[in-house]
DNA sequence: TACCAGGTAAAAA
DNA sequence: TTTTTACATGGT
């Protein structure tokens, strides 16, 4: 189904995620209640084909695959995008420079919830460190990574818990409130699968913890939404001024203006600018390994 | 040393 | 109703 450069998304996906993956396609996650290690990466062959190796392999292969097949948007077909995208001045070069590249989701929505209230407010590299306690903590190892802990687990512990990763007092209390949310099934995140975006960012915003910002966070990174945009997101209004805007800086208004016309792939469209600005700019080496 | 960084909710005005 | 403030950590 198209294209798809593995390399290029699993180091965007890999680059802050602390001990839970690493930059040769390894990660940790929970699976059949016991924490797996996978390792990803994609043959040579043509049409190439992402190859899975879990250690030790585990039951229920077929769900398994599925999945990770959901991790990666495997399903998803970028060619209508580029399509679109080729046909637009400020869009053509960043998509011919990234051809391929997909998001990589988190497995579980409580971890996306984990790493986006780490990442409210203050910096990557500091969500990033907060995040390396957190996992640390109370992750499950898997070889030399960790699984992040499940709703469960972090339900049974206490604020001040987390508060210890570098959390603040208000974002530890909603993390064990929303895993207890979750663990307790009073959210069902099955149920989410039929709503509507905007219906489900409504519901999203009802809990303690979850402003506009990170309810559009998790439906576009966390359940693969790719149409949703966290509007007043600062690296978003960077991105969407400096290729679409003439270099200012747009408000959460403007980049929902210039961003309408891309609809369905509005996210898609943040997340190419994001992942092109970022590898313009961070200093990291990010040529693919030959 | 300040100040800012991929926000949120509660207090104050 | 709208505006202001506290919050935690890491980089500059």
């Amino acid at each position: 189904m198209g294209p798809y450069n593995f390399a290029l998304s699993w180091r965007l996906f890999s680059a802050y995620a602390a001990g839970n993956a690493s930059e040769r396609g390894s990660v940790a996650i929970w699976w059949d209640g016991k924490p797996t290690l996978l390792y990803l990466r994609q043959t040579r062959e043509e049409p190439p084909v992402i190859e899975l190796i879990a250690d030790p392999m585990p039951a229920r292969a077929r769900e398994f695959q599925s999945m990770v097949r959901k991790m990666l948007h495997a399903d998803l077909d970028l060619e209508p995008f580029y399509r679109r995208a080729r046909r637009d001045k400020a869009l053509r070069p960043v998509v011919n420079a990234l051809v391929g590249l997909k998001p990589v989701r988190p497995p579980d929505m409580f971890q996306m919830m984990v790493i986006a209230l780490s990442e409210q407010q203050v910096s990557m590299a500091a969500a990033h460190r907060v995040r390396e306690r957190f996992l640390s903590a109370f992750g499950a190892r898997a070889g030399r990574l960790f699984a992040f802990p499940r709703a469960a687990d972090i339900a049974a512990l206490e604020a001040k818990d987390l508060r210890a990763c570098g959390f603040s007092a208000r974002k530890a209390e909603y993390l064990v409130s929303l895993a207890c949310k979750i663990a307790g099934g009073e959210m069902d995140i099955a149920s989410w699968e039929g709503m509507a975006d905007g219906e489900l960012i409504d519901l999203l915003r009802g809990y303690p913890g979850i402003g506009e910002w990170t309810a559009e966070y998790l439906l576009v990174r966390g359940l693969g939404r790719l149409d949703v945009v966290p509007a007043s997101d600062l690296g978003v209004r960077r991105v969407v001024g400096r290729y679409l805007a003439g270099g200012r800086e747009p408000t959460s208004a403007e980049v929902r203006e210039l961003l309408a016309k891309w609809s369905p792939w509005r996210g898609l469209v943040a997340f190419y600018l994001l992942a092109h600005h970022r590898m313009a700019t961070d200093g990291r080496n990010w040529s693919l390994p030959t």
